[in-house]
DNA sequence: ATCCCCACCTGGCCGC
DNA sequence: TGCGGCCAGGTGGGGA
């Protein structure tokens, strides 16, 4: 499911109710997610208390007490969903529940279909574990700006999707957001990442308007509670609302919403993901 | 070094 | 109704 703004929801729907609860204890289906679930999950988290939850990119970072954290990824497919009392008092673990997490009066469920997600426990700082540590700026970040990007762009020759798409780069953004922004800033996923660079290394105007086009579309969309296309809702199991606002994102032969336009959007792919764009607003 | 491809999974949808 | 094929929001390892 999850890009930034998804992330950023369920972060914050866990910190609203998780921070300075104890962990009593786990549960596990027995499955592994994408990597095992580390065998010392179970007795290190037990017991500890959680003294903040935070994010970074696409990650959710849960600080427990005694310097242990958890880092959890959703995969494309994993939700967390708090269980009320009442719920918590009578519930069946589904299928697909493969941790379950016991707190004093009520349960927090991790659900996750494909199994794409992971869970890793460290006690040393989670910046430095090594998924965290390789990530570059995310969007509305203070370190994110022209000047990184034009940086990243210099005489490369990929394709600007498949570049925004590289978390080393720029963290966070996924295929939704990537589409979307590309299209707000008229740039044709296909060109060229050096094209969008002056030869003396500055950027130009149009990589200002990209950068500036990210931070908007991802603002927009943490405001609305994030995408909800199949499985993803929130801590509460509610939706968001942004996938309403798409405007080329699985819209394959609808008309472009650009003003005067009549083209229709179109779908290629681009390194087996799919790609949409109007050909000729984006060029 | 850089970049693409594939695998990792399940489920939903579409066409036959 | 059933089955095969195709599609899906991500990532990291291997190989070109």
């Amino acid at each position: 499911m999850p890009e930034l703004p998804e992330v950023e929801t369920v972060k914050k729907g866990l910190e609203d109710i998780l921070v300075n609860k104890t962990i009593k204890g786990i549960n596990l289906s027995g499955f592994s997610l994408r990597f095992p679930i580390p065998k010392n999950l179970v007795s290190l988290a037990s017991g500890k208390k959680i003294v903040s939850i935070g994010r970074r990119s696409k990650y959710i970072l849960f600080n427990l007490s005694e310097n242990i954290s958890l880092i959890s990824h959703l995969g494309m497919s994993g939700n967390y969903r708090i269980l009320s009392q009442e719920e918590s008092k009578s519930y069946k673990a589904k299928k697909h529940d493969h941790i379950i997490f016991q707190f004093e009066d009520f349960k927090v469920v991790y659900n996750d279909p494909r199994r794409f997600g992971y869970i890793f426990i460290t006690d040393k700082d989670p910046k430095d574990h090594r998924s965290i540590a390789c990530l570059g700026p995310e969007p509305m970040s203070n370190n994110f700006n022209e000047a990184i990007l034009a940086k990243s762009f210099y005489k490369k020759e990929r394709p600007v999707k498949n570049a925004l798409l590289d978390q080393t780069i720029i963290s966070g953004l996924g295929n939704i957001y990537v589409c979307e922004a590309l299209f707000r800033s008229k740039i044709n996923p296909k060109k060229k990442i050096k094209q969008l660079v002056y030869s003396n290394g500055s950027a130009k105007n149009s990589l200002i308007i990209l950068k500036n086009e990210i931070n908007e579309v991802i603002k927009e969309s943490i405001l609305l509670g994030g995408s909800s296309l199949k499985d993803f809702s929130n801590t509460e199991g509610k939706m968001g609302y942004f996938q309403n606002t798409f405007s080329v994102y699985g819209r394959e032969g609808e008309l472009c919403v650009s003003k005067d336009c009549d083209q229709k959007i179109v779908r290629i792919v681009q390194s087996g993901r799919s790609t949409f764009y109007c050909p000729k607003c984006q060029k």
